[in-house]
Parts: structure tokens; sequence; C-alpha cells
DNA sequence: CGAAGTGTTGACTATCGTCAAGATCCGTGG
DNA sequence: CCACGGATCTTGACGATAGTCAACACTTCG
């Protein structure tokens, strides 16, 4: 069921805390506030398709969004994973008129949606909204060059090795973590099938890496830091 | 020999003509004119590097730079190939202060390099600069995105036939073009090893395309479409 | 004409995708 | 609380794709 409401105080705390909108000023912040609608859609439930006509951006409150595109015969491949405090689809605000790619559930999602024509003009207005876009556009645009780099650069031992490291809360040592999300999505995310990830989990048990469920031992960051 | 000199007649036709400045009002653009300084490059010579502190970005006006990455053995991969009228680490104008891959010039090449703390505050002064920085990043990012979903989803022989079919000047029957560079960038450039694109050249040949030199010709574009 | 640089081809190998079968996890309902 | 059933994950076997190395052909330019 797609409830849209107004931004309740729960909400609104998380979406001021984003990355976002978390550098404006009051008076920006109030105005970014005022054209947001919050939704919350069930998990694997389409956002918008490819070839649609691009009317609004969106920021992750709770849960997470696949970017993916299809090739004629349908496969789909991940573009880009969005966890809570992400953007996405903020490169149509002055961008392109239509989706270039689909956005998905991947499960239960709560996400505010801004018109991208609304804030079109409120950037115009208030440098604060334009600076915020920038940074936000810069960032993601070298994430994706890093996940360009990356999927030509490294094989995909290394790519999952690399995911560890980058959400690990030590830098040496043993260390655990739990991943955030199915394996399938995570599979998508690093740009495999899931049965390379679990290929690349195994492979790395020689190292000292150990799966259960979702729980990740590593038994020294250090030596997975050497892959 | 790397000259540097103030805007000459000839090359502000060319950086005003650029889809980056062309949209600018007259009193933005001759902000920017004034920030721009232009050099030339010879070949294969390092305009920056990964790590380095990121205080300028740049717009080419004549030749191609190759922004590449080295993993630890020291192989490298390109991220983006940008020739004259595109732009190229606009994402620290606003983003991280060092840069996050290296540039390299492919062949002599002409371009404007702009102080990213002066259009930082360009940007905070003229809507219009800001405005197209984000239209800018926003291209940037989509055609990056695009990449990503092309390197999962495309073998070597569709990326050559796609990237065929958008340098094609028309639409069906047969055709001929040009590369604009050499066959070693272009590889790169498809996130190929030099050998994968001369392979996937002559697995083209059973659909009636022929490569002599830089010249390609095509027998039939709607075949290629196919691929 | 020669030499360096660029492109092509062949042989081999590593990596990863696909398909299929089996194991495990997890939520639901009895 | 347990049992069931569907979804998710793992493992194995196989094949396709593309990377690497090496030798050779072809360009290009001094």
């Amino acid at each position: 069921m797609n409830k849209s409401l107004k931004v309740n105080s729960r909400d609104k705390a998380l979406l001021v805390r984003t990355p976002f909108m978390s550098a404006l000023s009051n008076e920006a912040l109030l105005k970014m506030l005022n054209a947001a609608t919050i939704s919350s859609l069930p998990a694997r439930h389409v956002v918008f398709r490819e070839g649609t006509p691009a009317d609004h951006f969106y920021c992750v409150l709770g849960g997470y969004v696949r970017l993916y595109r299809l090739n004629r015969e349908g496969r789909e491949a991940d573009i880009r994973v969005c966890g809570p405090g992400d953007t996405f689809a903020e490169c149509q605000i002055f961008g392109d008129d239509t989706y270039r790619f689909n956005a998905q559930t991947a499960e239960n999602t709560t996400f505010a949606r801004f018109d991208t024509r609304t804030v079109r003009t409120l950037a115009e207005q208030e440098p604060d909204i334009a600076k915020a876009i920038m940074a936000c556009l810069s960032q993601h645009l070298l994430t994706t060059m890093d996940c360009v780099a990356n999927d030509r650069l490294h094989t995909a031992q290394q790519r999952v090795a690399e995911y560890l490291l980058k959400n690990c809360p030590v830098s040496g040592g043993p260390a655990s973590l739990r991943l955030p999300f199915q394996k399938n999505l995570l599979a998508g995310m690093l740009g495999l099938a899931p049965e390379a990830l679990s290929r690349a989990f195994s492979s790395l048990r020689r190292i000292g890496v150990t799966v259960r469920g979702r729980v990740v031992q590593i038994g020294d960051v250090r030596a997975l830091r050497d892959i």
C-alpha cells in the first residue's frame, strides 16, 4: 500500500539529517521540506520505470532501492543500490526529462519525494539548495566513476573484499559485521551473479572470512586488505 | 611544451560554444572567461594524478584526455575519455579536495583550466553558473551510469556495435565513419584490452563491418542494431 | 629505408555467467 | 512449539567471454 502523506516528525528528523539536507540554511530547509512528500512502498515494488517522464527525485529514509537497467533479453543489471540517506534521480533535476533506468524497492522502503520542477525553481532562488545539489551530484559522480574503475580493475573476490573493508568497523585484527540486506542485492551491487558472490565468499574462507547468514566474521582485516 | 596564456580569440570561440558555457548569460560568461587559462600539452602527458590536491577543473578544446585509475599491480583502467567540448574533474568543484583518478592526454591537447575555488565563489554569485555546473554534472552522472550498465549488460561485440551506432551519421542502410582517435583509446573507453577490440571488429565482419585503419565501413546499420 | 609504434592473430588461461540440484533459512499457520 | 513451504543461498558442472603473452604484420615518420 502506497500511503502518501505530509512529513511527520520522525520522517522529518531522518530527512534533515540526510547528507543532502543537513547543510541547508533554515530557510532553504523549510522550503525543501514543504516540497517533500513521504511515501512507503512494500518490497519489490517499482518506483519508476526507464523511459517514463522524470517528474520527481527521491531521498531514501529507510529500506533499500535498486536502480537497474534491462538488456533486450530482459536480463537486469544493477547500477546502484540506495540506502537510508541516499538520494537518487537527482540527475533529472537539471538533466534529461525521462528516467534513464528503473528503480525498484528491495524491501519495505520509506522515502521522500520531490517534484523536480519545484526544486529547480528553488535551486535558482536559494544558492544553498543549488550548492547541496551540486555536492550531491558530485558525490554520486565520484562513486559511480569508482564503480566503473572497480568493475574494470578488480575480480569478484577483490570486490567483495573491498566491500567488507569499506563496511568494517575496525582497521586491523578480527572483526565482525552484519550485511544490511540480502546477498542477492549485494551481488547485484557488486556487478555479480548471486552464485559468483557465493563463490567469492567461499574463496575468502581460506584467509579467515566466515559467513553465517548475514553475519560475516573476519579473522584479520589486514589479510583482507592484501587481496 | 606547456604554453599557458590568456584566452585568445580562436580558443575563446571554441570555449563559448562548449555545452558547459553556451547557456551562460553574458555577464556570467565574462566572469568565467576571466577565470580561464588556456594550456596545451603534448601526447601522453599527465594532466594530474590521483591523490594530488584538486585545485582545477578542465574543459577540452581540442584533442583527447583519458581519465583512468591504477590497481596495485599498475594495470590501468579507463574511466572516461574526454574530447572537444567535454569538461572533466568538475566533480571536484563541490566535491572532494583531492583528485580521485589520473588524467593523461591521449594526443596533443588544448584545454581551458579553471580554479575550483574561484568557480565555487562564482557559482554562489551567479545562478547561471550554478545551473550550468548542475546540468554538466547531471549529464556526466547519466553517461557514467550508462557506462556501468553497459559494462555489466553487454559483450565486447555489443559495446563496439553500440559505439559505432552512436557515432553513425545515418540510421539505416550503408554508412561509413572515421574513428576520431587510435584504437588503443577506443578499447580503453569501452573497457576492453586492445586485442579484444580487434577481435570484436573482426567478429563484426560477418555482418558487414569492415575496418581499414581508422575508417569503418558498415554494410547495413540496421543489421548492427540487431546485435 | 629503417625503426618505433600500432594493430592483428593465435594459443592458452582465468574468470565469471548459466543451469540444475541440493541445502539452508525464515515466516506462517497449525 | 513445531512443521511445512517458499524463498534464498550454496555447490557442482559446463561453457562463453575476455585477459595475457608472444609473434607477426602493417603504419607512420624520421
